[in-house]
DNA sequence: ATCGGCTCGCGCAA
DNA sequence: TGCGCGAAGCCGAT
């Protein structure tokens, strides 16, 4: 390792958290062994795609508590936030330079996924790139799954082992040096200002329900722990029940573990008696199996990913009459005939997200009302990449080529969907209360 | 209210 | 090679 390091760096690219996370922890190992401290690097540029004030906010609003965890714990901490595209993007190389070593995390798709192959190149020091984003490590499966079942008994012949709380060494070099000039502040006082300030689409406003951070990723836990868990089997697919966590977009960004969410539940369980098997199903399997997905799949955004079956079936039936067809614009704009769908949409552009049951009828129905199966998924991935706070991820990937047929299986032929699963109206009105969902989102 | 059929293919048992 | 079964389905028959 180079002798001339003054600390190891830890790159924060998608787990923006100091609790629960495995490569933070590993970073802490290999400064204790070369007898130096951790200097926590964690950035914000406005070039990732659809930057906007909602995910910009929620961003920033986790960084004051990061900074009060890595103080306590004697790490440092730079936060950079880049406000123009024509500022330099070097300040991650310029920490790099006086680092003995780099960590961070490891990550199946997307600008971490391309990071982790090009930088180290560019490095002359160690990198080291750790998986704290699943349960079981996304490296312990060989291959890419062809359903939740197939995966699952893999996960629970591993999951003792792996559900075990991280454990970060303590720190026995504590970082002492003047923060660097790349770090911005942030308090809550000055989030909007940041936000504004930076060159980013200002037209999307922050979420009116989801507030970022692992503090309030952390006040979900236990308000769902107490609320919800008992009831989360019988009511998670009643959307005007609120029986869900509401964590996905802190498990997003990051701003708590899945194993630290895992984990609770699995004590609040026993101590109350309560059985969590259906939660934990959607939180480990559901999500790990995305995960593989991710890793495996050559693609996440073509129908290409699909099994052959589906392809074959929507390929089939791409020439049956749309009727009604709408545009992007339309389903952006929340405009189609239908109350519930538009209630679905305008869940999405106000609050961030969707309810994971009203998601499927809400892509089903894209793809039913869009010229092709290609465009439905292409609107798809647009309003989530745009609005969602749990969009562009592994999961948000898997549930809407889930609507196209991926980890499930063929049903009766009918027009459009081929032998794709159908959804309808009826069936949501039939199973859930349709119109006490609307009536709270409109 | 409840049930079987629809339809493909994985992975295990044999 | 055969066989059971699978994220949230619908639909028609009983």
């Amino acid at each position: 390792m180079r002798a001339g390091g003054r600390y190891v760096l830890y790159w924060a690219q998608m787990n923006r958290r100091v609790e629960s996370n495995h490569a933070l922890a590993y970073a802490v190992e290999v400064a204790n062994s070369l007898k130096l401290p951790v200097l926590f690097y964690e950035g914000l540029t406005c070039s990732y795609p659809h930057a906007n004030d909602r995910f910009h906010t929620f961003l920033l609003e986790g960084v004051p508590g990061t900074a009060r965890c890595l103080q306590r714990r004697g790490m440092g901490y730079v936060f950079h936030l880049r406000r123009c595209r024509t500022d330099p993007n070097d300040a991650f190389y310029r920490l790099a330079a006086d680092a003995a070593a780099v960590v961070t995390d490891d990550y199946p798709v997307f600008i971490a996924h391309d990071h982790n192959r090009s930088v180290p190149n560019k490095l002359a020091i160690p990198y080291y790139a750790v998986d704290s984003s699943c349960i079981v490590p996304m490296g312990h499966f060989t291959k890419q799954e062809y359903a939740a079942y197939t995966i699952r008994p893999k996960i629970r012949k591993v999951l003792d082992e792996c559900l075990q709380p991280v454990k970060i060494p303590h720190v026995r070099y504590r970082f002492t040096d003047v923060l660097p000039a790349l770090h911005t502040p942030v308090t809550k006082s000055n989030i909007t200002g940041l936000a504004a300030a930076c060159q980013i689409d200002h037209s999307i406003p922050p979420s009116t329900e989801y507030r970022g951070g692992h503090d309030e990723a952390k006040r979900r836990l236990r308000y769902f722990l107490e609320n919800n868990l008992r009831r989360y089997a019988k009511l998670n697919r009643e959307p005007s029940a609120h029986a869900t966590s509401g964590l996905s977009p802190y498990l997003h960004f990051g701003h708590i573990s899945s194993l630290e969410v895992a984990l609770a539940v699995r004590e609040y369980a026993a101590e109350h008696k309560l059985i969590a098997d259906e939660f934990l199903e959607q939180l480990i399997v559901r999500r790990e199996l995305a995960f593989n997905f991710a890793r495996f799949s050559p693609s996440l955004d073509s129908l290409d990913a699909l099994p052959n079956w589906a392809q074959r079936t929507l390929a089939e039936h791409a020439g049956d009459r749309r009727d009604p067809a709408y545009t992007r614009e339309q389903f952006e704009h929340a405009a189609t005939h239908d109350a519930l769908w538009n209630a679905t949409q305008t869940e999405l552009l106000t609050r961030g997200v969707i309810h994971g049951y009203y998601r499927m009828y809400w892509g089903k129905k894209i793809l039913e009302w869009s010229a092709t199966p290609e465009e439905a998924l292409a609107t798809m991935i647009y309003l989530h990449d745009r609005y969602a706070l749990d969009g562009r991820d592994p999961n948000t990937y898997t549930n809407i080529l889930w609507c196209f047929g991926l980890h499930d299986r063929p049903w009766s032929e009918r027009k459009i969907f081929g032998k794709t699963r159908y959804m309808n109206l009826e069936g949501m009105k039939r199973k859930t209360d349709v119109d006490a969902y609307v009536q709270e989102i409109v």
